[in-house]
RNA sequence: CGCGGGGUGGAGAAGUGGCAUCUCGGGUGUCUCAUAAGCACCAGACGCGGGUUCGAAUCCCGCCCCCGCAACCA
């Protein structure tokens, strides 16, 4: 019996195009599902998009179209994004669909009332005339809303709240037993010590006419579910929950990790959960907590010109160069910078004259020899070990970028090697080469969850087929030439 | 005293008590198999001030600076 692994990304809000932050999450969830399928694990891989709310409204109307137009062009994109930085994603699930996600959402929903955690309530907030919108204060400037100059009114509307309070004692004891596992744990700490201030209940709708965009509260049209309670569920819904069809819901729920930016952290730490605990379901084991890119180190905005468009990106150096970047450069758990200069440096450095180069050598080596190479290796095989150790360290310790530093870390071993054992000379390529393309073997084998494309043309090249289970020493290898892994751009 | 992080050579990072590590960039030398790539060596750093200790980047106190959050915005 296979272990199961469910992960998922956050769903992509569509009310702009894709970000590089939204790469890193698809990279990041990526590496975890085919680490697992490599595993001998049954995987699922979700993503998808969040299509209702106020904002997807206005982007729509800003652009002229029909809401449910403007969603699925935006849609488009997200899968477009992760079609192209091969992302292998089992399932894509889009809140604007009636078929997989609305049922899901109202059962969900009644189960919520039925253990008595929705009630009818007073929902308190500044409202701004004039962006006919409630404000926070942390969005007020002395007091006033910074787009219109004017002091927002306290008014009162009547939404749906959820009894979110009652969970608080028992989330905290989940998640300080580690039983909802946090990763980074300053993260953890953040968490805690919000919950420790005491939650207050949170609402749930939005009067219809305001909200006219989502999907209507069961047994109540003229309430809008709002975006807790409709986006949080798709984990839920695009495993067939709420559809008669949950065969796969049985199979996968509760998710083992939901990757997440720290953006979304209380949402997914505090609300989501508790709803879980309500619904009377199992909480997700682990939220795997990303930071923020930055861009030149400050955020990316607009109006500063200095947003990284990730197709362009991709197009230009190829996925597997952003995937090495965003997975190796980027601190799995913290603020990362991009700088496309900075990514030329890492392109080259590491892409094109460390890994693409040390293959190339070493098969060109090999090739030349003008027979098979039968490999006998074994003076290096502390430093295999070594570094299948760390990387596997890493791995389950969620530390994606140190896992993939440990195929940097053979790449520099392997020049090294090259120097000391010189196997370009005649007397020396039989005792050289076995050695130099176990390394490079066990390098593609790390790096076919990082970077499944260059994986397969290391194996190609290397003359290794995959599905071979034979022992390295027992094999006999024909490496041959072919394009260079990373060319020089 | 709202909460949580952080400040290590020019850049990015590792390092929770024992000679400060790695990559990029700079300098010098060198190999010639390779994608004008590789390798070796050199220069260069622990925000500031106290304290604990035989010994502190690491622990404690104070200060300065930066970032995120401060709930209904994904």
């Amino acid at each position: 019996m296979p272990n199961k692994f469910y992960v998922t990304t956050s769903i992509a809000y569509t009310n702009a195009p894709p970000h590089i932050g939204f790469a890193l999450e698809l990279c990041q969830a990526d590496v975890l599902a085919r680490w697992h399928g490599l595993e001998g694990d049954a995987r699922f891989f979700l993503t998808g998009t969040d299509e209702h709310g106020r904002k997807n409204l206005e982007a729509a109307q800003g652009a002229d179209l029909e809401p449910k137009k403007y969603v699925d062009a935006m849609s488009a994109k997200f899968r477009e994004l992760a079609r192209s930085l091969d992302i292998s994603h089992d399932d894509f699930i889009r809140t604007s669909d009636r078929e997989r996600h609305w049922p899901g959402v109202e059962a969900f929903w009644r189960r919520l009332a039925d253990a008595g955690d929705l009630r009818k309530g007073q929902y308190k907030g500044l409202y701004c005339v004039g962006c006919e919108a409630f404000k926070k204060l942390s969005d007020l400037k002395d007091g006033r809303c910074p787009d219109h100059g004017t002091a927002p009114e306290a008014i009162e509307e009547e939404n749906w709240f959820f009894h979110l309070s009652r969970y608080q004692d028992e989330l905290l004891g989940l998640i300080e037993k580690d039983e909802l596992h946090i990763v980074p744990s300053e993260r953890r700490n953040e968490v805690l010590s919000f919950i420790r201030q005491g939650l207050e209940d949170v609402s749930f709708s939005r009067p219809r006419k305001d909200l006219p965009w989502g999907i209507p509260v069961p047994g109540d049209e003229s309430q809008t579910i709002y975006v807790w309670a409709d986006a949080l569920p798709n984990y839920l819904t695009a495993l067939g929950f709420g559809r008669g069809d949950d065969e796969r819901f049985r199979t996968f729920w509760p998710a083992d990790v939901h990757a997440i930016g720290k953006d979304i952290l209380r949402f997914h730490a505090v609300i989501w959960p508790a709803m879980l605990l309500s619904a009377k379901f199992p909480l997700p084991k682990t939220l795997l907590v990303h930071g923020h890119i930055l861009s030149g180190g400050q955020k990316m905005s607009k109006t500063k010109g200095n947003v990284v468009d990730p197709f362009a990106l991709i197009e230009r150096y190829g996925a597997d160069a952003v995937r090495w970047y965003l997975l190796k450069e980027i601190p799995t758990t913290g603020d990362g910078d991009f700088t496309e200069a900075r990514f030329r440096e890492i392109y080259e450095g590491e892409l094109v004259n460390g890994l693409g180069n040390l293959l190339s050598r070493v098969v060109a080596v090999a090739e030349k020899a003008g027979e098979p190479i039968t490999l006998r290796g074994h003076r290096i095989r502390e430093e295999i070990a070594s570094a299948w150790k760390s990387h596997r360290a890493a791995l389950e310790a969620f530390r994606l970028d140190r896992a993939l530093a440990s195929v940097f870390d053979l790449v520099l071993y392997g020049n090294r090697l090259v120097e000391e054992r010189r196997p370009w000379e005649k007397e020396n390529w039989r005792e050289a080469l076995p050695d130099l393309l176990i390394l490079l073997g066990n390098a593609a084998w790390i790096l076919v969850p990082f970077l499944p494309k260059t994986a397969r043309e290391m194996f190609i090249q290397l003359g290794i087929d995959p599905r071979d289970t034979t022992p390295w020493e027992e094999r006999t290898l024909r490496p041959k030439k072919g394009e260079p892994l990373f060319p020089r751009i």
